[in-house]
DNA sequence: CTATGAAGCGAAAACGATTTCGACACGAGA
DNA sequence: TCTCGTGTCGAAATCGTTTTCGCTTCATAG
């Protein structure tokens, strides 16, 4: 003797309207073969009924989801919390929702059960991942690259997946080539660590250097790792520390500039009076700090999108979609932190 | 002649292990009447296998998901960048996920359709919503709470469903009374928008100032907003160019207050030496800058996890479970900005 | 020896949608 | 008139699980 559950389903509207439940179905979505008029009919009725498919329902027979997982982990708990990445998943969940899909987190293990990454997205029947911010060396990301399940990387290639990655050759291109373009010669590069990222990035910087006949100083490259203030300082006291110290230090992100800076202070040093800095990413807070921080900013928002208008077209043309690099570029903000020399 | 699809079913289990599909059922789900030999060599081929569920079937039979969504909105562009609200995502995410829920992102539109929040987590069939950083006015977000799905606030008490809040005004008060015992007695507040935490946070420095005694003056108390470095410079300048200017000033978030020091910065005062500042949040960030931002820190990872919590005991016990407000509170993070007088 | 009950298992009906295939009616061409 | 195509629609199978209820056994109490 159950009355309605409360949701009402494709069997109330035919019921209400007549027909069948197949010719519901074929109404709601659009069918040729439903008469106008009584498509018309349907749809109202479900309107006015308030109608909300169920999507378990359609997933079981269609075994698509409309969902897609994302990847984001947070090596050393600067993970969401890092604008970079919030900014990139939270245009990556809008362009998806304007797509049709929603968006679930993946880890790796639910309620207590170690499961792997791809194990999780079967769970879930996404149709496809967006990946960033990982280990790509971990084998469950390998996993899942492999299995055939459609895949986007943010900031690494793989070969079999297609990948859309903010220009770091370029961004390092024009960022030294602004520094020395401002007179300095004494350009050190603090780096993260040697992920593809960082390859194009020193790339960049050695051709810019090339470029204006200038030749690369070994001591001036100091591997640091994104993201971590305080191996930003200790690099930072050690390029000071050098007989002959850079003029400008280029910093692998602004949250590690934060940790140089004050390291340069410590040691009574001024920026950029003593010695400029340069930064990467281009989060809001660089433009609030003093000294206004000179930065290459990555167009998190862009990249954010294009991930995901990416990843959508790759489900929906899974065959014919073939798998591509796609570069985003961003653009120097010009703050106060590079002294002209 | 299609083969498998490559995804093992219960069925399959079952015909390898010579049981019925209900046996393989009950066994995977530890039923009380399945022979512990017969339970323990299908949850070892289930293994073998590499068996995974399919939440779709079993969403469509249990009508519940084991998902729950989140409406995290960012009104002004500062949402999931902003680390307090990332902070706590990440951190509810983590606890979600530990108690067999995975997270998806609630939005007001699916496929360009419009829905409302309500349709689309019927739609979603999330088996309970946290909402935060959310205009708690919009009718959209009435309906949801109303609804009778489970749900959890974050900063804003509606009396139908549980809350769990930062505790502002212990916050408040304490920051407050940190600053009387420092010597200040010109103390201004700039405060975000007129809700609940606006308001506790008022409650709580208003205490603190009759505590010690101190008559409260109108004229400090300006509104700003959250999150907003610019509506900060303007309440600050107001407020410097006061007859009687404070000797400190109260941000109503981190960000704001970088807002305000570059506006203190623009008119020739240095902090703490002509005024002395304070923020609210206690973000990574605020430790970086210089000077060493005063600041209370608003525990995030906690209350995330809280509410995560919360939201899985409202869920599962949802007929026992009666409203509750949490608070979760944070401490002083005592930096450099505030002078001594 | 029979009645009883528990223990172990399976048949089958759902859950709500999609989709194939056939049924039926009707107008047109032969 | 008969056939045939076309336009509409419905029956039914199916997706993978959960869960109820009944059917066997078999041991034990009577």
């Amino acid at each position: 003797m159950e009355k309605r559950k409360g949701t009402v389903t494709i069997k109330d509207i035919s019921r209400k309207c007549g027909v069948s439940v197949s010719t519901v179905s074929k109404a709601l979505n659009h069918y040729g073969d439903i008469a106008p008029e009584t498509a018309e009919l349907i749809r109202q009725t479900a309107r006015e009924m308030h109608y909300v498919p169920n999507t378990a329902a359609r997933q079981l027979k269609t075994n698509t989801s409309h969902n897609i997982g994302v990847l984001f982990v947070d090596e050393m708990n600067s993970g969401l919390a890092h604008e970079y990445f919030s900014g990139i998943l939270d245009a990556a969940r809008a362009e998806a929702e304007r797509l049709g899909y929603d968006i679930t987190f993946i880890g790796k293990n639910i309620g207590g059960k170690p499961m792997t990454y791809l194990e999780h997205c079967q769970y879930r029947k996404v149709d496809g991942v967006l990946i960033a911010n990982v280990d790509f060396s971990d084998p469950g990301i390998i996993e899942l690259v492999t299995s055939g399940l459609p895949v986007i990387t943010i900031d690494y290639a793989f070969d079999s997946t297609s990948c859309v990655m903010s220009d770091n050759m370029e961004g390092a291109y024009a960022l030294t080539s602004y520094l020395i373009g401002r007179g300095h010669r004494k350009i050190a590069f603090i780096h993260g660590e040697r992920t593809s990222v960082t390859n194009k990035r020193l790339v960049g910087f050695n051709r810019a250097l090339k470029d204006h006949g200038i030749v690369p100083d070994d001591r001036y490259i100091v591997q640091g790792r994104f993201h971590d203030p305080q191996k930003s300082r200790e690099a930072t006291r050690y390029l000071m520390e050098l007989p002959d110290p850079p003029t400008v230090i280029m910093y692998p992100d602004d949250f590690s500039y934060i940790g140089g800076m004050t390291e340069l202070e410590k040691m009574g040093l001024s920026v950029p009076g003593d010695v400029s800095t340069a930064g990467y990413d281009g989060i809001p807070i660089s433009q609030f700090i003093r000294p206004r921080l000179t930065t290459y900013h990555q167009d998190a928002a862009q990249i954010g999108r294009v991930s995901a208008a990416k990843l959508v077209e790759t489900i929906e043309n899974k065959k014919t979609c073939i798998p591509e690099e796609i570069s985003v570029s961003g653009h120097i903000l010009e703050g106060t932190s590079v002294a002209e020399i």
